[in-house]
DNA sequence: GTCTATAATTCGATAGAC
DNA sequence: GTCTATCGAATTATAGAC
């Protein structure tokens, strides 16, 4: 690899680093080259502006995790019975989670960042092209067939509701108190089991027989 | 209630809509001092600084919902019987979701504040005192009752994932798919409804009998 | 490609008149 | 209390040397 795609690649580390710690209006280009440890200069030269680097990072997260999301849905798209809830929630929520096995020495501030992408006000989410949530209509479809009593609606703002959960559960990653404990491969298996039981039961609603 | 009092509350709605809207980092006191029609040098006279506006628009909000929230608690802790996990849940949320009906004009943009001060960064969460949380140890207390076979440790990340939930729903109040449709009495009885239904049912766990 | 130096804004905060 | 005017610092972005 080139001298030039590694300044990229330290930038686009250390603005994911940066934008996941302080969010975007709390991070400046300074921030980000001085933890890069490249001239500021080079950030518009790589990359144009502020916004467009915010872009990037975006863009190099969500690509893979939404490959692997709809990779896991497919299988159980075209099987002939009816899956599972948890078989499908596993498949929404796994891959962000497993992207905590790789590149372990970024991956805390990678999940800080994929969680603080949602929070950040709607001028700064709409920097991002949906890249998260181009798949979100065909889990919703599958949610609708293993659900046909609720309505479109109300699965929607229960997935939502959902990707919140998964979102902070890998913000506070480490925290005393946190779901998920470490970013090791027992400790995220763990945590996706407790978070998919959750998920499945609270989208199931009402129907639990209690009390 | 004399001009300052009308100028600092007029300060304070501004830098509450602002503060929800764009987030802490994303407020520019110029900002704040436009749609307040104030003067920028009064918000340094009155408030010291951005960072005490900010804690002030937290207390203003926090202190009735908290104490309504406790005021709902203590019934259910003083009864005989041991409440329903609904009953305390509704005693949490209700408080936060009955705000939208004071102050109409002003609801939703309280509710957006409400929401995005959870989605700060922890420096600007920081500047507010735990005014919100000053509550949950009590409200855990009576979750472990109610479920003494979980963990203090799943407890806490379950009502973590609960506020979450109603964060996201007042955060999202009035979208085409939101759990919330609008700040009415029936709409919010309705959202209450199916939002403590959600969370029972997740944090009684996997043991649904579902499939 | 990478750097220095700086332009052009914008921000929080305040001095001082009224 | 409220205002005008402005300071000093920090920001994004860029021009131009190497």
């Amino acid at each position: 690899m080139g001298s030039a795609a590694v300044t990229k690649q330290r930038i686009l580390d250390a603005a994911e680093r940066m934008f996941g710690t302080h969010g975007f209006d709390g991070t400046t280009l300074r921030n980000v080259v001085k933890d890069a440890a490249v001239n500021l200069a080079l950030v518009s030269y790589h990359f144009g502006s502020k916004e467009e680097l915010y872009q990037a990072v975006i863009a190099r997260m969500a690509e893979p995790i939404v490959k692997s999301q709809l990779a896991a849905l497919e299988p159980l798209e075209a099987a002939d019975a009816l899956p599972t809830l948890e078989a499908v929630l596993t498949a929404y929520m796994k891959p962000p989670m497993d992207n905590l096995l790789i590149n372990q020495e970024l991956a805390l501030e990678r999940a800080k960042f994929f969680s603080r992408y949602y929070m950040e006000p709607a001028s700064v989410q709409a920097l991002a092209n949906q890249e998260f949530a181009s798949s979100d209509e065909r889990f919703l479809d599958m949610f609708q067939r293993i659900l046909p009593e609720q309505s479109r609606m109300q699965l929607f703002w229960k997935l939502d509701a959902v990707v919140m959960m998964l979102v902070r559960s890998m913000s506070e990653i480490g925290k005393p108190y946190a779901l998920i404990k470490s970013n090791s491969k027992a400790d995220i298996e763990t945590a996706a089991l407790e978070l998919v039981a959750f998920a499945a039961s609270g989208m199931r609603g009402s129907y639990c027989g209690a009390d």
